[in-house]
DNA sequence: GCGTTAACGCAACGAGTGTTGCTTTAGGAT
DNA sequence: ATCCTAAAGCAACACTCGTTGCGTTAACGC
């Protein structure tokens, strides 16, 4: 058990600018331990991520990180948050596939990089715990799948692609293999991968497999929708 | 810090049949721990699988627990390693888009089944965590890729899709975006996605997109190969 | 400047986890 | 039936994590 059972949830976390009592100290306190987290996570992983550590590095004590951040996994979904505001580079190369290709390459740097892949790594994990920093990660996506949905727009608009093509779901056919690799399967993660999840993905989007569901007439058979996703893990107490 | 710094690792961690002493007491305890391990993670999934926990309800002590398993990854290894050695129900629809919609079914399945979605989020987990568990899932992996195989191979002999086609590549890209969507973006999985990938895999097959990669022709810009993988995370000790 | 008070630092506690040395049990061989 | 020894049980320890009550610091308003 890593930060379960907190009587209290922390008061807003962040902290952010809206606090009381903004100044000097608090956010300095506050960036800090921000720039340790990053660092921690880097370093060690998700796993070696310890709010005595953060504390240590940071110079503030641990309690006042308990007390604003709630444990570890507050720290990470603090940073995810912070990451889902920086704007995300999508490439525009004039062709859906070159789009897509860079698009995935993006990810695999995402993943492979030694300074980036811990955070993702680190991310990941942290949201298959804390419904916090699953939420977190949750809308670090929903941002980038939308700033990524641009390519594919200007591909529809180009004729690239049906109109009615759905631009997450040809983003998540390009990128979702190479999160397969690292994640699940554990095999290797390289440009080949990348490359060839792009392609395929292109293919099927322009084959019109891709579209958007039917936005209320349900698919027949189909279960009531989410089944055991958003709330991530469950507590007991 | 769950289960780090063990000096001795854990024996056979299994105790296989090939063990020194199989019968009788040995061999009740090896199952009533496994037993237990599985109600465990069905229940309160990996996060709150405690060795603890798991001796109290095998009615094994706990020292045993650990001298034998090594701690609450080695345990989750070993179910791994079982749940491995299960066939899978590979499916034979007489049409790879029937083959692809009914694997990737089965995967749905696996995600969102009550009794195995649990499972296999907690597999997943593990996998991330312990380089142990990361093998065992490889593994799994490897051998549920090389079962699915088949029907592209039959696809292929069929004429469906070009020759050269990679049935790994296949499988991966029919699946993905399913574990795409349970581990990383936490949006819904249901049946509609599911077929959607696997009509997505089918059409890229069939537009000849994923081939196998060339044998030893090393792309030109690739990276080495794996980056950042298979060993998943490092200790420091 | 000066007072107020939110935020931080400190020390100590409680709980849970993993470890270790020793004793006891029972499988397998003689 | 008896002995030998690998494996399991037991008790106590050490360590880390998260929590709590209280004293101290320093932003912010006047």
């Amino acid at each position: 058990m890593r930060s379960d059972r907190h009587p209290r949830a922390a008061p807003v976390t962040g902290a952010g600018p809206g606090s009381v009592r903004p100044g000097g100290r608090t956010a300095r306190v506050r960036d800090a331990v921000r720039e340790a987290t990053l660092a921690e996570l880097s370093e060690h992983g998700y796993r070696e991520l310890t709010v005595e550590g953060v504390a240590a590095r940071s110079g503030v004590h641990r309690t006042t990180v308990y007390r604003r951040w709630g444990g570890a996994d507050g720290l990470i979904a603090d940073a995810l948050a912070r990451a889902a505001a920086e704007p995300w580079p999508v490439p525009d190369t004039g062709t859906l596939a070159g789009d897509l290709r860079a698009l995935a390459r993006l990810v695999l740097t995402g993943l492979t990089d030694p300074a980036q892949g811990p955070l993702t790594r680190a991310f990941v994990l942290a949201a298959a715990h804390s419904p916090a920093a699953a939420r977190a990660l949750h809308d670090f996506y929903a941002r980038r799948h939308e700033q990524a949905a641009a390519a594919v727009e200007r591909a529809a608009a180009r004729g690239e692609v049906p109109a009615g093509t759905d631009p997450a779901e040809v983003v998540r056919a390009a990128v979702a293999p190479l999160y397969h690799r690292a994640f699940i399967t554990g095999e290797p993660v390289d440009e080949a991968a990348a490359d060839r999840a792009a392609a395929a993905a292109c293919a099927a989007a322009r084959a019109g497999i891709l579209t958007a569901p039917p936005p209320q007439a349900g698919a027949p058979g189909g279960a009531g929708g989410r089944a055991a996703d958003p709330p991530r893990s469950e507590r007991r107490s």
